[in-house]
DNA sequence: CTATGGACCTGAATGC
DNA sequence: TGCATTCAGGTCCATA
């Protein structure tokens, strides 16, 4: 492969890097303005205006949504797959693939996002159905205390389909996306083919532990899957370098020398070792 | 219920 | 140079 992804890319430990990059600065803050752009995956569901003069009180995180607690409700953030925030002090002149502007007294958050698989809605509380629907199916949070091997090894037994689109799917564990499937699964040795149910539990242990390890090293490093991505101050990330198979076809495993081979599983790219990664 | 493919949208890279 | 095709971080939804 020639190329890289040269975009943004947000997997969890990228919303993750975000959310720790703003959320001490902006909470607190009294809503001023909301601005929105071109049409986002779902409408706000409530007039912008009605949340100027509310405070945002904290910036939580469920997967891959951010959560804007505000004196009154919540607003849920999702990147999609381009999406990226930034916050500052002054509001500039949006470019056309800004679709957010949060004015609050002290900064903006802007959500940048060319593709605009992204999302911005408002609801009166996690309860809300709107909301609701959003993250009532969400597995659990492999960096919390409650992503049990024990209990993976059970929740994959059920699943007939291969591993790398169940942990895609994100029903079983939040968070692992394109890139992290292909890493974590590559550290366990195990190929992404395989039976979720078919997986013994000495292999869906290693395949915890790998999630956890590979998602919290790129959160430490500051997240970054991609070449150019920054967090909401605008800086970068490095653990790209890290990447063991994802975007690799062709080239030599880092291990055995053995090239990295690639396939399609549910219309993404997968890539794997043949010799490092078990049948 | 589970599994699969299509859909959403834009920009960059590649191919002819 | 110009235009068509392929591919990219996510995930909801309709269909088997």
């Amino acid at each position: 492969m020639l190329c890289l992804p040269c975009t943004r890319m947000p997997e969890l430990p990228e919303v993750e890097v975000t959310r720790q990059s703003f959320a001490h600065r902006i909470a607190g803050a009294k809503v001023l303005h909301l601005r929105m752009g071109k049409p986002l995956r779902w409408p706000l569901g409530v007039a912008p205006q009605s949340l100027v003069g509310q405070r945002v009180t904290h910036v939580g995180r469920r997967g891959k949504y951010l959560l804007l607690q505000l004196t009154d409700g919540v607003l849920l953030v999702h990147l999609g797959m381009s999406g990226s925030l930034h916050f500052s002090k002054d509001t500039s002149e949006p470019g056309v693939h800004d679709h957010m502007d949060l004015v609050t007294s002290q900064g903006t958050l802007r959500l940048h996002d060319p593709r605009r698989f992204g999302a911005v809605v408002w609801a009166s509380s996690l309860d809300a159905p709107v909301v609701h629907k959003l993250l009532a199916h969400l597995g659990v949070e492999p960096l919390g205390d409650d992503f049990v091997a024990q209990d993976f090894y059970q929740a994959l037994h059920k699943r007939r389909a291969p591993i790398k689109p169940v942990l895609l799917a994100g029903d079983v564990v939040v968070g692992v996306g394109n890139i992290y499937a292909s890493e974590a699964l590559f550290a366990a040795g195990i190929r992404p083919t395989v039976r979720a149910d078919r997986l013994s539990l000495p292999r869906v242990t290693r395949l915890h532990a790998a999630i956890r390890d590979v998602l919290s090293r790129a959160v430490a490093a500051g997240g970054s899957s991609m070449r150019d991505f920054v967090n909401a101050h605008g800086q970068a990330g490095h653990f790209q370098q890290a990447w063991a198979v994802y975007g690799r076809a062709g080239q030599p495993c880092r291990a055995c020398s053995t090239p990295v081979r690639t396939l399609v599983q549910g219309q993404r790219s997968t890539y794997f070792c043949p010799q490092c990664q078990k049948p």
